[in-house]
DNA sequence: AACGATATGATTTTCGAAAATGCCCGTAGC
DNA sequence: GCTACGGGCATTTTCGAAAATCATATCGTT
């Protein structure tokens, strides 16, 4: 059928109040959508030609997500950043993932390790392609965040993924908020490559250790480098 | 101001489609609204007295909460109930309420010891009051709700206590699902009792303990007496 | 009879106008 | 000068009609 033309509304099957939660949060999370700033609907109209009725559902969407911030009958804005948040998100992840990493070893299979050999891979190819700044290639940010999902993929829990996918979001957030700040990209590559070790090998409290330094130090660069960014009250 | 009549269109300072919300999700948590029912949009309008695009606004609240499914471009309906979700929504719970509770035992102040012993007390006097079947009973409920939310109000983490007041939810409604059918409520207080001496005497190892098994022998019971409530696929 | 295409009805999804609400500023009163 | 009140404007929130999509029944062909 002619779905026609340039540019398809939306993808196939998808309603576009999701794709448009799609795009909302892409822009969120990479700070296209500064935090804090206002979410008007006259503004989002324009940009993602779309009603009303069908941006305020993404809002609500990403407002249980903790990407927006829902200020009852005054409208949206991005989620403000700040140290506690920081903090916590930082706290949470170590949680689940350290959890999550321990159950997808315990319970992998060849298709796990296939795949976290495989995402790791393709994240290797891409930095030495282009080593700098990888928080601005997009296909960098893919395949980054498919190397830490294939990692957990096989823990049992869709309950727990589920709030994974969310924490790390709200990260990449607070990563792409230093990103413009940060002199060089410190290793992160021995790190992938050695948590990928431990994880293959089956030492579980290894890969787990590893997983809370990454993500930790991770945190720590953020509030270096951007932590000016995060006292606005 | 005359805010007027009958019954006020929803509560003060909150929008229509947050009030429904509330509704809905207490609806399907006290299994009102069955699960895997579909929610059609004109049985919904009828029934709660908002439009298509309010109620929307609402459903999709809900789906991201785990509590509604949605099926694009095939309407909504109440999240399915499974073996495997109890599973992992027990264990998803075990996870974060025993991490939080040891948070908050190291945390304690004043306003918590002082939370928790007075949601224990007010918890207690109901039961006393009506000691069958206390889940029909909206004020045990809430009560039981707040007990276990002020053990865990000084973990100092507003990200975790989000995520753990929607898995509550979601066990909540199983708990519902089970109530019909089971034929005794069991010594839920005593363990309650013994919960709130282990937080008050700081001993996080024993409260952890009992609120780990507390929450397992409550998932057990569901899956005891409506386990034939969880098999349809 | 079995299968596929197509029309028809039911349901969801999207839209922009209309109503409701909050915000800002100017004015009055103390 | 300062606070309280009220009008007007900007913005959000709600609504029901209209468009899009899916499910079902009907019909024609092999």
């Amino acid at each position: 059928m002619p779905d026609s033309a340039i540019r398809p509304r939306k993808e196939f099957g998808k309603t576009i109040a999701a794709d448009i939660t799609h795009r909302l949060r892409e822009e969120i999370v990479t700070c296209s959508l500064a935090p804090g700033e206002p979410l008007r609907f006259d503004v989002l109209r324009e940009r993602f030609g779309a009603s009303f009725t069908t941006l305020r559902e993404a809002l609500t969407a990403l407002t249980a997500e903790g990407l927006v911030d829902a200020q009852e009958q005054r409208g949206f804005r991005v989620a403000p950043v700040s140290r506690q948040d920081l903090v916590e998100v930082t706290d949470a992840r170590v949680l689940i993932e350290v959890e999550l990493i321990r159950r997808s070893i315990q319970r992998a299979d060849d298709d796990w390790e296939i795949a976290v050999i495989s995402t790791l891979h393709r994240l290797k190819r891409i930095e030495q392609r282009d080593p700098e700044h990888p928080l601005r290639d997009p296909e960098w940010k893919i395949a980054h965040r498919q190397f830490h999902q294939a990692l957990v993929s096989a823990c049992g829990s869709a309950t727990l993924l589920a709030i994974r996918a969310e924490l790390f979001d709200r990260a990449e957030r607070y990563r792409h908020l230093s990103a413009n700040f940060r002199p060089r990209p410190r290793d992160k590559a021995g790190e992938h490559q050695a948590i990928m070790q431990a994880a293959i090998s089956r030492n579980a409290d290894l890969a787990a250790q590893l997983i809370e330094t990454h993500i930790r130090s991770t945190a720590d660069n953020v509030a270096k480098y951007a932590g000016h960014l995060l006292e606005a009250e």
